[in-house]
DNA sequence: GAGTGGTCTAGACCACGAA
DNA sequence: TCGTGGTCTAGACCACTCT
């Protein structure tokens, strides 16, 4: 006799991390904010502490929330320090990250390109806004960079109160309600054009440093396009692999 | 009264995987063979499986080990897929890696510079085993390399039988006895010297990918120093961020 | 069917932080 | 002192692999 055993067999504490999810995508759980305490959590979801307890330490491990000890559990938020470790691989000679100073150049609304539209999942010639920046490191220019955003997203951006931030993932989560939970980097190596060589004050020609970035939010969809030059001469990208 | 409470305390759970690693370090657990069970390591170990799961856990989320339910848990080891997906992060346009194939240029022995002594934790002056080589992705020559490691792990490493194994990686475990399990790369961006501009056939001055990786044993000792050049014409180096 | 890892539970106790 | 997360246990049952 045929007997189908579990055709789609689906942990439990997998499907109570799936609502977790949902709730901190629709912001019920906000960033920064407490969670209820595992045995409440338990209560609610209708599982045991363990359960919740496996389905809280995943998402911990995936940097949408932090636990502590004595204290509680917290949905992770967009601090400096944050971007900082988790969003800028730039070191010095000594290994050390710096926080780095932004000097906005412009920004301003137009059409997606066909491959800014591919790259943040949009129709072709929907609006987006680009923002053109130098960032400096320990007062020496080392990143040149655009950044590109649905305007859908971040509506009013091009307008809005200058200077803009530094760290623009807090921005992004404060005034406009999505957060950066993860990121992809394709890095190349580029002669510095004439306008690329002004901004790094450095000759024309010289190799840079081009990171492409897409900035993801939570399940995976597309945020931002980033776009960066960097001058490698006194720093250097840091990635670890295991 | 004054009581001391817990002055040095440490988890049950780490102590267990500390012994686990120091197995995996004398190789009583050798790369590729089979663990005891669940129950078995418990019983040895006088802790719960629990416990002992909570160990393995940690030990499998660091890459050291494999589970696979129903056949059992073994010890990680160096095949041509892990070193592709862990160890070489380059891919094509279609964000594809591919299996690459080396040409190997000059291997020979000398002295550690001071700054390969200092990488790779050594005195300088010590002997070292110098491996140059090219590699190729779908028959384009995209890398060039050298790969410094020292003397006293590799014994007669600059005459062992032509030709060298495409996987390093994967000698050094199977003939040498030690086993890489994470690296760090410091990426730069360089002009293409004349040699570089021979070997990948490029024109001079093509700006190039200049990856320097330290790669380490267990317990994070430096085993091997690699430079590596990359022509990232039709190529990029993809990282992950979270 | 036997043996493995994977899930789920319930409960005890400990370390930590804040009031 | 209380509430939180962190550790540890013991046991039941399930899914998977191999023979």
């Amino acid at each position: 006799m045929d007997e189908i055993k579990s055709p789609s067999f689906k942990p439990l504490y997998q499907q109570v991390k799936e609502l977790m999810v949902s709730r901190l995508t629709d912001r019920s759980w906000a960033p920064g904010s407490i969670l209820p305490s595992e045995a409440l959590l338990a209560a609610e979801f209708g599982v045991s502490q363990g359960t919740v307890r496996k389905a809280l330490d995943e998402l911990t491990s995936e940097n949408l929330l932090r636990r502590s000890q004595g204290r509680g559990t917290f949905v992770t938020e967009h601090t400096a320090n944050r971007s900082l470790f988790h969003f800028l691989n730039m070191v010095d000679t000594n290994n050390e990250k710096q926080i780095p100073e932004s000097h906005l150049v412009s920004i301003s609304s137009g059409s997606a390109t066909e491959s800014e539209a591919r790259d943040l999942g949009l129709i072709e010639s929907m609006s987006v806004i680009r923002i053109q920046r130098n960032r400096s490191l320990e007062n020496i220019p080392v990143i040149t960079e655009v950044i590109v955003v649905s305007s859908s997203l971040t509506p009013g951006l091009d307008n809005y109160p200058l200077p803009l931030p530094n760290t623009l993932y807090q921005l992004y989560e404060k005034d406009f309600g999505f957060s950066v939970t993860s990121a992809r980097e394709w890095l190349t190596a580029v002669s510095a054009n004439q306008l690329q060589a002004e901004h790094l004050d450095v000759e024309l020609g010289t190799p840079l440093l081009r990171v492409k970035r897409i900035a993801y939010t939570y399940n995976a969809q597309p945020v931002e396009l980033r776009i960066s030059l960097c001058h490698t001469a006194n720093h250097s990208y840091l990635s670890e692999l295991t």
